[in-house]
This record gives structure tokens, C-alpha cells and sequence, in this order.
DNA sequence: ACCTTATGTTATCACTGCTCACATATATGA
DNA sequence: TCATATATGTGAGCAGTGATAACATAAGGT
């Protein structure tokens, strides 16, 4: 279609179009095979163009990252609407799922290339993304801090365990119930 | 010294020497900042050299990551042996400053570039560090196992936490003391 | 119509991981 | 002892990458 005989000069929108086929690529080849130079030419552009949306790869990186953020917090905060019983457990689950179903988005939330410190955009959306979190699991009470540090780093820690394929899951095993276990173990 | 004139054509121990190099310019540039060329100019050696050792840079990364898991479980195994009244914490503890005292090189350990599964030096390697901590925190008994990853799951949260700077740190806090506080909680 | 600006192309650069043919040192064995 | 095989390091060069600059084309306002 788009790499057709009669495709215009112009794209378009090919922000928007870099942006959803980097996020396939990402998620097919992982961020180290996310090339500037594939993703034009899946987009059926030049080499160069992507440079007019975006200064450098790192820059692509991280509006990748913010668009995970965003999707993160949307996730979040409708679980939190939903009003589950165990409001802690639902998100920590609706956690540990985004990053099973999200692999190379949620790494890369996470990548210690994006260097948030100095991007305030970047780190705002990643406050923004786990304030419900942090909110809900006690983190503003005085003394509450510890108590949402600590469940925050429990579902953390068992959402890259998991991914890294750290946690041996049996054949067959419902990996659901099982993070339902982990997280609402006291 | 090494890139003195009277240099040797044989270095001696070049496969050494490049591990130990490598790991210095790991932590001070990161991962993606571990070049060949640097390290092999590092070393005083030529570009292609590194290669008589390594077959490829993912296969130098993955030297470097047992020898991350060899310091790793040599830590944990230190502690468990010093009988320490509180064993889990002690251990919890342990883990989460080695992340901190050797930030690139814990990342590593964990990155998905390693892809563990098809080297079984690599999986073994990696199993024989967290075998400890499994252990104590009761991985074996018959339904330890939650519990056993529950634990896992919030120290390792933690450190990772910690380590891409998501959590706040008030000026001039006392981080061992927060960390233990979290480790404890009930 | 005109000019300005935004967007895409082409050519090219420096750099990287990697390979191959060659040089040099070390070990082996008659 | 000395020739030969093996291990280890060198030099030149390849393909592929992110990036840049000069140019081409379209879109929009006046």
C-alpha cells in the first residue's frame, strides 16, 4: 500500500506511523533491533526522513517510552475506577500483565538509556504513571511510604522476574493465579 | 606499562586483561558503552584481538555475566554462612547493595540480550546465584514457594527500583536504613 | 502567482562489529 | 636441536549503523 507505485512524496502523518511501526518492531526484535533504517523502510520512506521527526534514535526511544507511560497510566487508573475488591491486588495484577503483555515497552520504560534526570517530559509521565500506585498502596499517610515502597517493589520485582523468565513456571501452570498468590501473599 | 614500547607481541593473559578492562569501562559507560575497539586500545592491543577469546561481543558480555554471577552468589553465600539473626533480611540486604555497588554489571545479569535459555553455562550460572536465597526463604518446602518468590520478588523489585532511580531519595537519607526498613516490613 | 516553510531524498561521513590473510611467538616431537 | 604445528596478535578491509548536509518537492499563506 504504502510502498506502492503512486505513493506521494509526502507521507502524511508519518510521525504517528513511525511511532506504531517502531512499536511492533520493538516488541518483535527488542530494542536492540529496532534500526532506524528498517523502520523507514517499513514505513516505506527514506532512510533520512525519521530525522525530521525525530533529532536521534535516542529521542524515537523516548517517545516510545512515553506512549508506554501513557499506556501504563490508563491501565492503571481504570482498574482503580473499577473499584475491585482488593483494590491493591487488582492493580498490582493489572501491573505484572502489562509488562507480561507489553515485553520490550515495559524494558524500555525502564532502560537506563533514557536517562529521565535530565528530560522533566519524560520523568513527569513516568511520576504520572505510577502515582495511582503509589496513591492507593499508602504512600501519602505519614509512615505509608514504606508500606507503598514495599508493594510497589514486590509487583515491580515480580514483573521483570517474569519477564526475564527468571521464575520457573511449570507446564500447563495458570500464570494468573499464581501472581494473584505472589501478590496477595502476607 | 602494557602500551609501553618494548611490548610484547603475546600479551600473557590477554583474556584476562580484557575482562578486567571490560568490566572497569561496564561500569563507568554502560553497557552500550562497551566497545570493542576501547576495549581492546584499553588492553593495548589491536582491534581484532579480543576476537581470539570471544567469539563475538555477545559472547564477552556473556563472560562478563558469570563472572557477575560468581561475585553474586559468593556474596550471598558469605552472608548466609555469618549466621546473622534476621538470615532473610541479612540476605535481602546483601542483594540489593550488590545491585547498587555494581550497577551495570547487575543490569547485565538480567538483560534479555542474553537470552539465557539457549546457554546452559549461562542458566546454571544464573540458578547457582539465587539458589541460596531460594533456599532460606523457603523455596523448598512444600508451599514455600510463594513465600520464596514473594521475597525474591521484593528485594529484586527493589534493587531494580533503586538502581533506575524511580524511587526518591530525601537529601542526606540514610538509603541502608530504607532499605532494610522496606525489606522488613510485614 | 509568489515566496516561505515543512517534509522527504540522495549522497556521504565516521564509526562499529566482524572476517580474512598474514606475522609472530610458543609448544611439540623426531 | 631444530623443524613443524598450533596459538595468539596484526593490518586491511567489508557491510551495516546513526547521523548530517545539500537538494527536491509539496503545502500554505499573502
Amino acid at each position: 500500500m504504502s510502498t506502492s507505485a503512486n505513493a506521494p512524496y509526502h507521507h502524511g502523518d508519518l510521525r504517528r506511523a513511525l511511532l506504531d511501526a517502531a512499536l511492533i518492531i520493538l516488541e518483535r526484535d527488542g530494542e536492540a533491533g529496532l534500526g532506524l533504517r528498517d523502520l523507514a523502510r517499513a514505513v516505506g520512506v527514506s532512510p533520512a526522513a525519521p530525522y525530521r521527526h525525530f533529532d536521534s534514535r535516542a529521542a524515537l526511544l523516548e517517545a516510545l517510552a512515553v506512549t508506554g507511560y501513557q499506556r501504563f497510566t490508563t491501565a492503571m487508573n481504570e482498574v482503580a475506577a473499577s473499584n475491585p475488591p482488593d483494590i491493591l491486588s487488582a492493580m498490582g495484577k493489572t501491573y505484572v500483565l502489562f509488562a507480561l503483555n507489553n515485553t520490550a515497552l515495559f524494558r524500555l520504560m525502564f532502560s537506563p538509556q533514557l536517562k529521565r534526570d535530565n528530560r522533566p517530559g519524560l520523568r513527569m509521565a513516568a511520576n504520572a504513571a505510577f502515582d495511582t500506585l503509589r496513591q492507593v498502596s499508602g504512600g501519602d499517610n505519614p509512615g505509608g511510604r514504606i508500606a507503598a515502597l514495599a508493594a510497589w517493589a514486590r509487583v515491580h520485582g515480580l514483573a521483570v522476574l517474569l519477564l526475564d523468565g527468571q521464575i520457573a513456571i511449570q507446564a500447563g501452570e495458570d500464570i494468573e493465579a499464581l501472581i494473584t498468590e505472589i501478590i496477595e501473599k502476607r
